[in-house]
DNA sequence: AGATTATCAATTATCCTACTATTAAGCAAA
DNA sequence: TTTGCTTAATAGTAGGATAATTGATAATCT
C-alpha cells in the first residue's frame, strides 16, 4: 500500500475560485439569496462547496468588486442591494442575461441603452473612424450578408456593432460592447431567427456601414436609430406575448 | 527591555488587501506598468509591498475581476490592454480621475457620454419618476440654490444629476451615476468654481427638476441638453488652454 | 430603573507553510 | 528544422494559527 494514490478524487486543481465565482453570481442574480442576506461562514461555505478557504475568500473578494456583497469581521458577508451592483460588468451581464434568470425588464432596459447610445456611436464612428475600423466594419457586414435568408450568423452581427462602438474612440462607448453582445445572444436565444435574418434587416445594416465608411454622419446615425426602432417594436410584441398578463 | 513587545511595526491588519489594489491600480491605470508587462512574481511582489501572499493574491484576483491583468502558472500575472479594463467600474473611474492621470481626452470621452445619456435620462425620469423621486430631485435642487454666487456645492450638484438617473428605473443607467460623480469631483478640482455657480447654471438645473416633476418629457430633455451643450463648450475651452498646443 | 462601561465571543483579515498542476523553455534525438 | 521529452519556474489550492474588529451581553455606576 505504499505506492497507494489515495486521490482518486477529480478535484480539479485549477479553476475553483471561477467555479465558486459563478455558482455564487448566479445565485445571487436569480435572487436565491437575497439582498440583506448573510452567507455562511467562511468555514461552513467553503467545506458546503468543496474548495479550500482560500479558494472561496478569492471568490469572495471578486463578488466584492463587483459590487455583489460585502463582509466585515463578526458581521459576516452579506448580500448587496440591486443598486449598488455593477450591472455594466461583463459577468454581471451574462449572468442576468440566463434563462432562467432574465425579465423582460432587464431585456427592456437594455434595448433603452442601445436606442440611447448606439446612433450616436454611429455618427462618431462616420466622423473618427480609421481606414482599418471601416475595414472591419464592412467585414463584419459581409459575412452577414453571405448567410441566405432565415439563417443568421449571430458572431457577424455582434461583431458588426462592436467594431463601430469601437471605431468611436470612445472608451466608455467600447465598454458598451458588452451589453450588445449580452443582448444579442440572449435575443437570439429567444427570438425566431426569421426576426434578425429579414432583407429589410440586412438592408438597414448595409446603409449603416456605407455611411460611416463615407463618412456622412446624419446617415449613419438615422439608419442606426431605424434599425434599433424596429428592433425595440418587434422585442416588445416578443416579451409582451410572453407573458400577455400585465396589469396587477 | 525584557518585555519588547516585538511588533512596533504599524503593520495594519485591515485593509491591506484594498491597499494593495489601490497601489497597483493606480499604476497600471497611469501606464506605470504597461499593457502586455509582466509583474513580478508573487513572493516578490508580495515582500516589496510588505503583505503576506494571500493578501496579493486577493488583490491580483480583484485586479483580474476588473480587466486589468490576468493571470496563469509558468507565465506570471500580465497587464491586460487597456480596451479590456472595465472602464465603467466605479474604482477604475477613480483612478483615471485622479489629476496626476486624466487626460483631457478622458474627460472629453465622459462630456461624450453625459450627453448621449442624461437628456434622455430626464425625459425617462419625467415619465416615470414617483413621488420620492421627484421629492430627492428637488431636495438636491433647493440644497443648490442655497448656496450664493459664486460658491458651489458639488455634492448637491452629484446627488441632483443622481436622483434623476436612479429616477428613471433603468439599472444601467442609474449605474451610470459613478461617471457623473467622477467627472464632477473632477471637474470641480480643475475648472474655477464660477463656471458652475453661476445663475444660468442653477437656472436650468430648476427648469430640469421642474419639466421633471411636471413630467414634461421634451421640456426635461431639452433643458438638459442645454445644459450639458453648455457643459461641453466650458470643457473644451478649458481643456484647450490647459494645453494650448494640439499640433503633432 | 436607566445609562454607561467592560467583557466576551464570533467572524473576517492576515500570514505562513506545504503541496500540486500547469506549461514555457531548454535540450536532445530524428 | 522539426519533434518529443525533461525540467524547473510559477500560479493555484489547501488548511492552520493568530490578530483585530465589533455586535451582543453582562456588570457597574448614577
Amino acid at each position: 500500500m505504499s505506492e497507494q494514490k489515495r486521490k482518486p478524487l477529480k478535484r480539479s486543481t485549477r479553476g475553483q475560485t471561477a467555479l465558486v465565482v459563478k455558482t455564487l453570481g448566479k445565485r445571487i442574480a436569480a435572487g436565491e439569496i437575497k439582498p440583506g442576506e448573510t452567507l455562511p461562514v467562511e468555514q461552513e461555505l467553503a467545506r458546503s462547496l468543496n474548495v479550500g478557504r482560500n479558494s472561496l475568500r478569492e471568490a469572495i473578494k471578486i463578488l466584492s468588486a463587483k459590487g455583489m456583497i460585502s463582509s466585515a469581521p463578526r458581521s459576516g458577508t452579506k448580500v448587496r442591494s440591486p443598486e449598488d451592483w455593477n450591472m455594466l460588468d461583463p459577468d454581471l451581464l451574462e449572468w442576468h442575461a440566463d434563462p432562467n434568470i432574465a425579465s423582460p425588464q432587464f431585456m427592456l432596459s437594455l434595448t433603452e441603452m442601445r436606442r440611447m447610445l448606439e446612433p450616436e456611436a454611429s455618427r462618431l464612428a462616420a466622423r473618427r473612424a480609421t481606414r482599418e475600423d471601416v475595414a472591419k466594419i464592412l467585414a463584419a457586414y459581409e459575412r452577414m450578408e453571405q448567410f441566405k435568408e432565415g439563417e443568421v450568423d449571430v458572431q457577424a452581427d455582434i461583431d458588426f456593432h462592436t467594431s463601430i462602438l469601437t471605431a468611436t474612440h470612445n472608451p466608455f462607448l467600447a465598454n458598451f460592447r458588452h451589453c450588445v453582445v449580452t443582448f444579442l445572444n440572449a435575443h437570439f436565444r429567444y427570438a425566431s431567427t426569421d426576426v434578425m435574418a429579414t432583407a429589410s434587416n440586412l438592408a438597414l445594416h448595409r446603409k449603416i456601414a456605407w455611411a460611416i465608411a463615407a463618412g456622412k454622419e446624419d446617415e449613419a446615425f438615422d439608419a442606426t436609430a431605424e434599425l434599433l426602432e424596429i428592433n425595440r417594436e418587434k422585442i416588445e410584441t416578443e416579451l409582451a406575448s410572453l407573458q400577455p398578463d400585465q396589469s396587477s
